[in-house]
DNA sequence: GCCGTTTTCGGCCCGACTGTTTTCAGTCG
């Protein structure tokens, strides 16, 4: 049982107590316990056994004790007799937007409604409306909110989700009624999916900017409409809120809709411990203390007067930022224009859609020092792959491009190199001696247990010619879940064995995840920003990275395509020369 | 159930919107 089981158990917990009426408190307090559990990076079972889970905010002695309990035994009474009490399809239920935990338990008591399906059908044969609060709006709700749940419930990537997003504020910035414009939200702190798109306006008339907002040809349906709030759902079924308040709230308003939650709920108690009450309309001192009103016209004067360095939207997660910023010591983030380059890049040589030579020219339209090539090897049939032959031409044909001096930009010779399924490399060290670099990746036969992924990975890390990992955990966000592998080992095994590990920033990839980047990237870990570009245009992906990269709080030290040229060089000859 | 530089008891972020009811509870973010 690892981290991400204990939390989802304890949220569980809070969704049961909360359905059984307990105090909210006590609820809340299994929900914080939980997000505690998420964010910690280091296994549990170690801050069990050196016995630092006291030191988890938010974890207590009883919460502690089951948690214990859950890791050390697999099993924990209190939850197993809260499932028979409660029965498992309410939290269905909960799912449903409209419905919570009262409403949830009102209809369970009233008609043991325990499935969407029977709730449907509650709905339509007038059962529900029998109920002392339901009426007939919140039926309609109920069954529509169903279908958008089936239909919707879905998120989107975020690079998806961002020529939405620039469209409409593009258009919404043109209104003469609009003062200021930016999107808030999970979009704003570059998650790596979205689930809505919040917009905030600063308007002295809201009035004009709901209505048009509402009428815009890309707005399917209006959800919700009130003075300076709208909700509406967009054509391709992604949610989008506006929120229009006047000019000298906006940054109040901008700070508290870029959350995310957590971190909103920290920097008010926070402003609570300095003697104010802060809200989306502004800083106000509390009751009964002498102090002067902060009045703030940007984020970072609102930071500034809460005693906190200006902590950019990437890295308000959690309170992690908050303690460094308080400090003084939150990081100097990578940004795009430190890439001088990157290395997972594949051409029709494999399956990409572009020559070596015109993914050079598109590299050196981005003022790259250099490109590296990695096709794919030979297990790679389906992608194509190069045999020994293929891949000794396409490195003759890069010395030629490097010689004739045609480019600007410097080719490196790499490869992706499939890792087989005992942990070897698809290419003899032979072969692999000839090459600048190389990534190893899995291609194949992902469905392995943990213990023999773990073990494939870290065979293929000890092999002195692998440079970087590739797509370390192979998922495809909204499709396809991530394979079975131990990363903190994978991690360690990496900075033992100084390999590299690549922040893939394929959009539906971005793999490393950015959650485990921070506490790697502290250890040791390097890391390489790689777009796995099929294509020219796919080269821009890196900029997906460098958001994944920000949010893991990496600087230009952790990253080798933020080196310069000659740096790049040495740093992989330096690699090759230690395989002796 | 957690937590503590006024506290080991009494707080716990805070406001908008909806629907149903005439002053509020529930839900959401």
């Amino acid at each position: 049982m690892d981290k991400h089981d204990v939390a989802r158990i304890l949220e569980d917990i809070a969704l049961f107590l909360s359905i059984q009426g307990e105090n909210p408190f006590k609820v809340r307090a299994y929900q914080n316990a939980a997000r505690s559990i998420e964010d910690i990076d280091e296994a549990i079972e170690t801050l069990i056994a050196e016995n630092r889970l006291k030191d988890v905010p938010g974890v207590g002695d009883k919460i502690r004790w089951k948690i214990e309990a859950l890791v050390l035994k697999g099993s924990l009474p209190f939850y197993e007799k809260l499932k028979k009490e409660v029965p498992p399809g309410l939290l269905e239920l909960m799912d449903v937007p409209s419905l919570g935990a009262k409403k949830v338990k009102q209809i369970y008591d009233a008609f043991e409604i325990q499935s969407v399906e029977q709730l449907v059908e509650a709905c339509e044969n007038g059962q529900l409306s029998t109920l002392k609060g339901f009426g007939p709006k919140t039926i309609e709700n109920i069954l529509r909110n169903i279908e958008n749940l089936k239909a919707y419930g879905k998120r989107m990537l975020w690079w998806d989700a961002k020529k939405l997003a620039y469209a409409m504020r593009e258009k919404l910035s043109k209104l003469k009624q609009v003062k200021k414009v930016e999107i808030a939200g999970s979009f704003r702190r570059k998650l790596e999916t979205v689930g809505d798109l919040d917009f905030l306006v600063a308007s002295n008339d809201p009035e004009f900017v709901m209505n048009w907002f509402s009428k815009q040809p890309s707005v399917e349906k209006v959800q919700a409409r009130g003075p300076t709030k709208s909700s509406v759902r967009l054509k391709g079924g992604l949610q989008a809120d506006l929120r229009v308040v006047p000019e000298e709230e906006f940054a109040y308003a901008l700070l508290y809709f870029t959350g995310s939650k957590d971190f909103d709920i920290f920097l008010r108690q926070r402003a609570n411990q300095l003697g104010f009450t802060l809200n989306e309309y502004g800083m106000q001192p509390l009751l009964g203390k002498r102090k002067k009103n902060p009045v703030c016209k940007t984020e970072e004067a609102i930071f500034q007067s809460l005693k906190l360095s200006y902590i950019p939207p990437e890295l308000r997660e959690g309170a992690a930022s908050i303690d460094a910023a308080e400090k003084g010591k939150l990081p100097k983030l990578v940004e795009e224009q430190d890439l001088r380059g990157t290395f997972h890049c594949h051409t029709a040589d494999s399956d990409g859609h572009n020559t070596l030579t015109e993914m050079a020219a598109a590299a050196e339209e981005l003022k790259w020092e250099y490109l590296g090539i990695a096709d794919h090897s030979k297990s790679s049939y389906q992608a194509n792959g190069m045999d020994e032959k293929r891949l000794f031409n396409q490195i003759d044909r890069i010395k030629e491009i490097n010689q004739s001096r045609k480019f600007k930009v410097y080719l490196l010779a790499g490869l992706e190199c499939d890792i087989l399924n005992d942990g070897t490399l698809d290419f003899p060290n032979e072969v692999l001696k000839h090459l600048d670099y190389v990534i190893t990746s899995v291609h194949r036969s992902f469905k392995m247990s943990e213990k023999e992924m773990t073990a494939r990975l870290i065979k293929a890390i000890e092999n002195p010619f692998t440079t970087m990992i590739g797509h370390v955990t192979g998922r495809l966000l909204l499709r396809r879940d991530p394979y079975l592998v131990n990363l903190p080992k994978i991690i360690d095994a990496c900075i033992a064995n100084g390999k590299i590990i690549e922040l893939n920033a394929y959009p539906s990839r971005l793999d490393m995840d950015w959650r485990f980047w921070h506490h790697a990237a502290e250890k040791g870990l390097m890391c390489s920003i790689n777009p796995d570009a099929h294509s020219t245009d796919e080269l821009q992906y890196c900029s997906a990275g460098i958001n994944c990269a920000r949010k893991g709080w990496l600087e230009k030290k952790h990253i080798l395509n933020t080196f310069p040229l000659a740096k790049v060089k040495s740093y992989l000859l330096e690699n090759k020369q230690n395989t002796h």
